[in-house]
DNA sequence: GCGATCCTGGCC
DNA sequence: GGCCAGGATCGC
């Protein structure tokens, strides 16, 4: 479900759980729990205090007392919900923590795509090995950009953006918004475009993603934040899920293929 | 690199 | 019933 907007808003929401202590962690039997197992988290978890909540790319990252990262990553239907004591926890709910302030916090994924996991701090962690540089990062630099990129010559726009390898924290939504507003065809393959046209798609991740986090991200179906709220910037989506109709300001007329079975929607006249 | 696969739910 | 969905991993 949710891209790096999406989850940078929900970051924002958690604040006021920083510096809570979790008293209890339960799970479901079939929690989406990687690389560690469920005993492990449930020991580590219980009476250690959120000290910071951070974000890498996709990742939730809930830094705990006692040197140990809560790692959440929310798949396509994942959600972080709050909840006052005493309350039924929904369908799907997967991990619900009860904090010192009243508060149980609760992890809700039908799908079951996302995945909670632990590491130890300062230890390397699989699903964090491979990420790319954070748009907003001083290294993420337009020459280190394209230095990225052309390693994989054959990928189309498309793919090495959904890729999380080039940039960390583009998905669907955000990858079409981009190669819009950098006005490059997602078929067009790296190796076919020039350092002048990848120097516009640079520009437009780090305009596209600020955008999308002002707008408190894109709610298309079931995205909220921890309180419930959802995000403004579906209004502002230019060619995401437009077929049949005119991008949002107008230019031309958008249309729907699919590429490696998902669907990609761009503007034809006005990307190539 | 590419397709298949992991799941449930909503909509036609 | 079939198709579609804000994702990422794992095999040929």
């Amino acid at each position: 479900m949710p891209e790096l907007p999406e989850v940078e808003t929900i970051r924002r929401s958690l604040q006021d759980v920083v510096g809570s202590t979790i008293n209890a962690a339960e799970f479901s039997p079939v929690a989406p729990i990687k690389h560690t197992s469920v005993d492990t988290l449930r020991t580590q978890l219980t009476n250690a205090r959120i000290e910071t909540i951070g974000r890498r790319g996709k990742y939730l990252l809930f830094s705990l007392s006692r040197d140990a990262t809560l790692i959440v990553h929310l798949g396509m239907s994942g959600r972080l919900r709050r909840a006052g004591p005493e309350t039924v926890a929904p369908r799907h709910t997967h991990m619900a923590l009860t904090l010192s302030n009243d508060t149980i916090l609760r992890y809700v994924d039908p799908r079951r795509f996302g995945v909670i996991s632990l590491a130890a701090s300062g230890q390397a962690h699989p699903l964090l090995h491979n990420i790319g540089p954070e748009f907003d990062a001083t290294d993420f630099t337009v020459d280190a950009f394209l230095q990225q990129c052309r390693r994989h010559p054959k990928l189309s726009l498309k793919m090495a953006l959904l890729h999380q390898g080039v940039v960390a924290g583009l998905g669907n939504i955000y990858v079409c918004e981009v190669l819009y507003e950098a006005r490059l065809a997602p078929t067009r393959t790296i190796g076919d475009t020039s350092d002048d046209a990848l120097a516009r798609v640079f520009a437009a991740i780090r305009a596209v993603l600020s955008r999308a986090i002002t707008h408190g991200g894109t709610s298309l179906r079931d995205y909220e934040d921890s309180w419930g709220n959802k995000g403004n910037m579906k209004s502002q989506l230019q060619v995401y899920g437009r077929e049949g109709q005119s991008t949002l300001d107008g230019t031309a007329e958008v249309v729907r293929i699919v590429q490696h079975g998902r669907s990609t929607w761009y503007a034809p006249a006005v990307q190539q």
